[in-house]
Parts: C-alpha cells; structure tokens; sequence
DNA sequence: TCTCTGATGTTCGCTACCGCACATACAAGG
DNA sequence: CCTTGTATGTGCGGTAGCGAACATCAGAGA
C-alpha cells in the first residue's frame, strides 16, 4: 500500500506557549474542571497551568511518556494512531468536554496513539505528579475521570463500528457533528486535507461527501473554513453512531455532576 | 442497506449455570486473579461463583445494568456492537487474560454493546456490589483493573484502525491470533459465519480468506474447527495491529504484577 | 501586480468487498 | 442406508473507495 495519508509530526517544535493567568471563567469552559466539587477546584488551581494549542501541535506522541494531562477548552485534540507506514486513523475526539492523556491514571502512562490539536484554541494542563496525587485520593474526582474515560471507550468503540459498515458521507457528518459538539460556534477551521487524515480515507473522497451535502445546504465551506448552515440536517443524514456516543457523554457526564 | 449478518439473541435463555466450587487452581487460569495479591484473593475467594458459559450465552445485554463482573478462565467473549440494521461488528475479545464488564466500575453500569461467548468454556463471576466494595478500598485492586482497562482501550483503538485500513485477510490473522493467545492449545470452535459477524464482514469472504491460509499451510479447518498449524506464519502474515494489542497488553500485565 | 503555494475539483482504471443465488458436502439421526 | 440440516465453496454483477495524474482557483507575499 502506497501511503497517501501522511502526517506531519514536525510541528512538534512549535511548542505550547504557557501563560500562567488560570481565570476561573476560562477553567469553567471545560466540562470536566466545571464539575470538579469546590474544595477540588481550590486545590487544583494554583497547578493548573494554561497553555496554547496550536493546530497540530502534537500533545504527546505514541509510546512516550505523558508528563501532563490537558484539559481543553477551546481547543479540539484527536487521539490517532499512525501506521507504519504513515496512514492514519483517527480513534476519538477530545474538545471541552474531556482530557487528554488518560493513561496516565488508567496505568502505563503511554499509548500507541498520537494526540494531535486538530482545531487551535487553548487548554489548561495538570502535572503528572499532581493529577496521580489527586487520582489517590480516590474521591469524587476519580469517578469523575473514570465516567469520562467510559463515554470514551464508547467514542472508540463506535468508531470501530462505524469505520467497518458505514459510507464516507455518514462518517463525514458524524465527524462534524463530533467536532462541533466539541467547540462554540459552527464553523470548523479544517481542511479536507486533515479531515481526510482523521478519517483514514482519500481527501479526494472528503472533497466529493463535502460538495454533496454543500449541494444539499447542510455546510458551506471555503478554503478551510467549514460552516454549518443546517445542523438537524446534517444529524439527519450521519449513521446511528453520533447519537450513541452523545448519548452515552450526556448520560455518562450530565452538566451537573452530582458530588 | 439489508441485513446479512444477524446476531441471534436467543440463546439468552441459556443461562450460565452455577456451579459452587470455586478451587484456587481453576481461579489461576485467569490472568487478573492470578495477579491479586494473597490477601485480596483470599477475600474475594468466597465471593467467587463459577460459571458455565456456553457459546451463544449472552453475558450483558447493550444498555443493560450489570450484576456481575465475569473472569472468564478457558471461555472467550466477545464485545460488540449491534447496529439498528442488524448487522455486527467486534469492539474486542476477552479470554483468560482479563475481565467483562469494565462499565461497572468503570461507571454508568452498562455500555451500548453486547458482551457474547465466542468459544464455550468457563469463568467465575463477582457479583456488583462486591466488585464495587473492593475497587472502592482504592488499593492494588484498583490499579490492576485500571491497567487491564487501558489494554483493553487500546485494543478496542486497534479494532477502529485495523477495520479502517487492513484487508479482510490480514484482520482474520489478527483475529485468529487473538483468540488463540485467549485458549490453551490451538484450535477454536467456530464456524466461519460466526467470524464472518465478529470481522462485521460476509461469511463468503471469510470462506475465501480462510482457504487462502489453509492453501498456505498455516490453518486447517472443517466443519466449525480451526486448527493453527503454523503460527510464525500467521503472524508474518497479519497486520500490525496484532503485535501492537499484544504488546500493550504484556506491557500492562506482566506475568507476575508488582504489588 | 504577479507569482507561488496551498486548497479544492475532476477524471480514470482498478480492487476489495458486497448482495444474491446457488452448488456441494459432511455429520447426525431415523 | 437415507434424509436433513448445517457448514462450506463458487460465480456474478454492482459499488465504494483507492491511487495517480491533472486542472482550477484563491490568497499571501514579493
């Protein structure tokens, strides 16, 4: 197999930029820091660290250790693995509503993955240190992440299903939906080119799903900028998954955590 | 699209028989029991049920409660999901080297798939509330059942990429492979249509893959039965995918777990 | 303004797999 | 021994997505 998919890693020079003015309203855009009981919070906002994700920024590397775990927030980061010989796939999607780098409390502290920011934006970052410090106190902050990490097993999960039996054009509009969810506003600073690269496929078959719905006003797009124009249009038209895997975030991790 | 690969829920009445005597011996043929440390274990001996598992037996139900956590010992399961339409595909394989149920401690209690036998054997079984006492004391148990997860995790990863990017030929090698690392000796009882809904692909295309290998020397098989007779050359033969999920798992489990 | 680069659109032959309709063939029970 | 059901083999047209080669087009910078 030719590798027609390739993805750059040489953006890792481009370093997150760390800023250290941890406003509470920007902790509270990410959901799991927004569910974190008061006294956790109080604890964890001196070490909690913002940083800068540039797009393809790559946050940790397959088989490295993890030395942070990030909380996005405007930023969207997808968990890929890269082939041998240099195609890739994404696994899942982690925006707002998550973290990045869960091995680092499920054990091991590394994945064969690759964690990509695939839209800018910023985040916060605990040490590695502090969250397993945090993790042993084995209270309400650990089933928060636990209940966090589950609805991801189902993103990946779904993804493999989905990856086996459904059209390139399904697989697109769950992919937005997914993205979307994932950020304010509806419009997607992406190329098909990247798409293409997180969905495992050609871009030459992004840019042919993406002018069918385009032709039916589902998005509109334009050199990298991809707006939703109908939304229930596009939910319309995705495979069972995206449903699934909301439903199974929303049941999993209702806007208010009960502590 | 029409339904070739249909799951036979039926055989749910079926049930696991009991059988109450739990001897330490068969306990170790599960690879997380055989980790426990001695005080845990001797804990958990009297909770301990075992269990028959027939092939077919439906061990939880997709968005169903939990009531028990199953350590299967010479049985295999499989996670998958069930689509609206009917059709199948597998979300991972557990055997002796692990557990089914994560979800229960994990949270949320249920997942939207379906936990079957794959290949008919034994386990033991511990009931919810016991499991959820002993990952409560937040000890070794703890970390042990958090890194068989991240295997898992990545096993499940490894599905969505394989499904994405590898023929049918390659990804019966890995299947095959997988299950045999799960069962002492080297043959599996199972039909090729059986394989055909665990792979989310047609039986036909199964028939061609598999005489494929035996013309090659590496299986043989009839009617339901698959011998391995070369493995070196199976594994040369299947993706990446297989020694990347191998890998992780040894990695996270080794033989003997540090306690 | 002109160029250059990156993003998108188009085409063509090819392959793997699908859906369907059968043809065997073995195994167990009458 | 014969029947029946289950497992496996085969052939055929159809299609989604691949690989490769190229055309167009918009924006950034010289």
């Amino acid at each position: 197999m030719t590798v027609t998919t390739k993805i750059e890693t040489g953006k890792t020079a481009k370093t997150a930029k760390t800023a250290k003015t941890a406003k509470p309203d920007d902790l509270m855009q990410n959901g799991l820091l927004a569910s974190l009981p008061e006294a956790e919070l109080a604890r964890w906002l001196p070490q909690l660290e913002a940083v800068d994700m540039p797009l393809g920024y790559v946050v940790y590397e397959s088989g490295t250790k993890l030395h942070h775990v990030y909380f996005p927030t405007t930023a969207i980061v997808s968990l890929l693995y890269v082939m041998e010989n240099g195609a890739s796939a994404e696994i899942a999607v982690v925006g707002n509503e998550g973290l990045v780098g869960v091995s680092l409390f499920m054990g091991g502290g590394s994945t064969p993955s690759r964690a990509v920011v695939q839209s800018a934006g910023r985040g916060f970052r605990l040490s590695a240190s502090v969250m397993n410090k945090e993790f042993q106190r084995a209270g309400p902050v650990l089933h928060l992440l636990l209940r966090y990490t589950q609805a991801l097993i189902t993103q990946m999960a779904q993804t493999a299903v989905c990856n086996r039996h459904h059209s390139l054009d399904q697989q697109l509009c769950r992919w937005l939906l997914l993205s979307l969810d994932r950020l304010h506003g509806n419009q997607l600073v992406m190329t098909q080119e990247l798409i293409a690269n997180m969905l495992g496929v050609r871009r030459e078959g992004v840019t042919e799903a993406a002018m069918k719905l385009q032709r039916s006003g589902l998005i509109s797009y334009a050199r990298g900028k991809i707006s939703v124009v109908n939304r229930p249009g596009l939910e319309e038209r995705t495979c069972e998954c995206y449903a699934v895997v909301k439903k199974e975030y929303d049941r999993l991790l209702p806007d208010k955590i009960a502590v």
